[in-house]
DNA sequence: AGTTCCACTGCAAACGTTTGTAGTCGCTCA
DNA sequence: TGAGCGACTACAAACGTTTGCAGTGGAACT
């Protein structure tokens, strides 16, 4: 049982007045401020140890004395004491935060990954920062510069930026990238390859012989993933296939592709992402071209659009949220040693919905 | 010119060699070191001034001369120097981030918000915390608490917290809540009752007397309003509103009320939101009931979805990005003076389009 | 020549933690 | 009885900055 109260009181500063003369060192009233945060100190004065001792309450209890401990427990609980993070990272080089750097937050593809590492991040006690690049590969590299000091490690998503600059900046920061290999660095990716090989031979088995590939961004490695393993699985089936771009991954550069895509002749295309799928599918529709009536549309990620659509896309299912925490995962492991690599490739189906049909004869 | 020169070398401390006997406090030879990050001290020994100077360099350019401070920025680029934010919040108070906390990251409502207020944000200099609560009023205050001392102030989007809550969070860090009023503190919001209003004006003009109203979440500011005016709207045009709900604001949940949406009798639905619109679409369709055919739909947030629905969607356009970038300058602005309370409404408008049309007879 | 002022820079304390080292105390064991 | 040990706690330095204060030198004014 304690001998002092704690009580409501204006100014800064635990220790107000002694009663008990017997109780030098502890204070008998307790002002619990209501402006000012309590600090590791107050609840030291507070609970008549000294700070490493509260300190180590925190960060390694047993090496504290059980009754002690709850002591000071009770009186940070009642202070309203929170560790300082900030304080705690300039002592000990850990922030606890990381860095989640996008492309493009308003892309469907993204938010569930955003979603799935924010929450497994958070469950390890690690705090996210989300920042967008708008698909500018300057923007990514002042970004993660900035992040830097502020985070243990950057998850880099579908980074546009060359090799080299990734290399670079990955000696500032611990990094795992997402959606792409960079030889020497930690990565998890989607395997794109298998999913672009599955969905061209559903069309060919639906009977299509030409085939458009309507293309993504430049730097994009998926984008070259999709094109290599698209054009060997349509060479294997001896169809032909047509490719597009490169062109920027949105909905409205779809739909601007769309006379594009007729001129080829193909009766159905495999589009970079959904968003451009259902861009194309919009550009057709406006042309007079049903779908999959006349052409076929695939699309890529299984973003939620994929199902609202009408007709539904038939698409190639991304484990977004799979990969999210997995570059978590990886990031928190690889913190202490960086020069450990492993390539994380996640499995992907397609998924045949509406939007896929037997070629017209 | 200096009379030292930057060479690479591995171990820690800038300082290595002395050449020239006569610079005793500088350096000659200066190591440049890769694993451990510049501070403002090694900026300092190298550029010989001193660490204050450097500070100044970079916090307070007009106090230094501008020959040492060209000195400064020279030897501090060298290095790769970067101030260590950390440091700096744990002295000035002022961590130059903060926090932004949403109900869902995947809910369509939320990434254009994230987004803009994330740009906004960052040009300012400021980086951005998001944390995704699942719609739980106990993750999101954890989240304030946690995100408290990191942060100079927080953004809570759709809160699903007390009044009292939030007053109480208020008291330890500056809040500025999106989407709801809170006496006293600072809040932006839409004026969805407008909106309300106007989409039952709009069913009413079309012919509908029998609506129905499909209401979103409990604890959601936003729901009673629509609902007030709603009401208000329909009964000045003589007509009926039957309110469904509380109901959780996803698809599912719009899909899981389309029986109860057909008991009433109404002819026409005003939705809590986008998600549950098209939710209740596709439940109507299983049912084998069409839109607008025989029962009409509007929406709420004018969300990307809108725009790829077939049919497209009628629904209350919510001005999302503008509300990021406004609740974050409120937040800035009222960094220190916490009393000033505001409140900052945003229009909406009625997007026209396939889902409503004139009562089937 | 002396005073005042200004522009600039150095000094040192502080911010809230962590952590290596050095006690102190009471036990056990020989 | 005294050495040794284990459990616990106090001390103090450190992390990388900022900032009030004091000091310096020189220019301008009287």
């Amino acid at each position: 049982m304690p001998d002092f109260v704690v009580v409501k009181a204006p100014p800064r500063s635990t220790v107000v007045i002694r009663t008990k003369p017997g109780s030098v060192d502890r204070p008998a009233t307790v002002c619990i401020n209501d402006t000012v945060p309590a600090t590791i100190r107050d609840v030291a004065r507070v609970s008549g140890v000294h700070v490493s001792t509260v300190s180590r309450t925190f960060s390694a209890p047993h090496l504290v004395n059980p009754s002690t401990r709850a002591r000071v427990l009770e009186f940070a609980e009642q202070l309203g004491y929170r560790p300082n993070r900030a304080a705690r990272a300039l002592i000990t080089g850990r922030t606890h935060n990381i860095g989640l750097i996008v492309a493009d937050i308003a892309n469907p593809f993204f938010p569930p990954l955003i979603k799935a590492a924010e929450s497994h991040a958070r469950a390890r006690d690690y705090h996210v920062f989300v920042a967008d690049t708008n698909e500018d590969a300057g923007v990514e590299e002042e970004l993660v510069l900035a992040l830097a000091k502020q985070v243990d490690g950057v998850l880099l998503c579908s980074p546009r930026m060359s090799n080299t600059q990734i290399e670079r900046l990955s000696r500032d920061v611990p990094l795992v990238v997402v959606n792409r290999p960079v030889p020497g660095l930690p990565a998890v990716v989607m395997d794109v390859a298998q999913g672009a090989r599955l969905a061209i031979e559903h069309l060919i088995t639906l009977g299509h012989r030409e085939i458009a590939l309507l293309g993504g961004p430049r730097g994009s490695w998926t984008n070259r993933e999709i094109r290599r393993s698209a054009t060997l699985a349509a060479r294997a089936a001896g169809s032909g296939l047509t490719v597009l771009g490169p062109n920027p991954p949105t909905e409205d550069s779809g739909a601007a592709q769309a006379e594009a895509v007729l001129r080829t002749g193909a009766t159905a295309v495999l589009a970079y992402n959904d968003l451009m799928a259902v861009g194309l599918i919009d550009g057709l529709d406006r042309l007079g071209v049903s779908v999959p009536g006349q052409i076929s549309v695939v699309g890529i990620d299984d973003t939620a659009l994929s199902r609202r659509t009408r007709p539904t896309l038939t698409t190639v299912a991304t484990p977004t949220a799979a990969a999210g925490r997995a570059a978590v995962d990886m990031l928190l492991q690889h913190g202490d040693d960086r020069r450990t690599t492993a390539l994380v490739t996640l499995q992907t189906e397609l998924v045949i919905r509406d939007s896929s049909g037997v070629r017209a004869s």
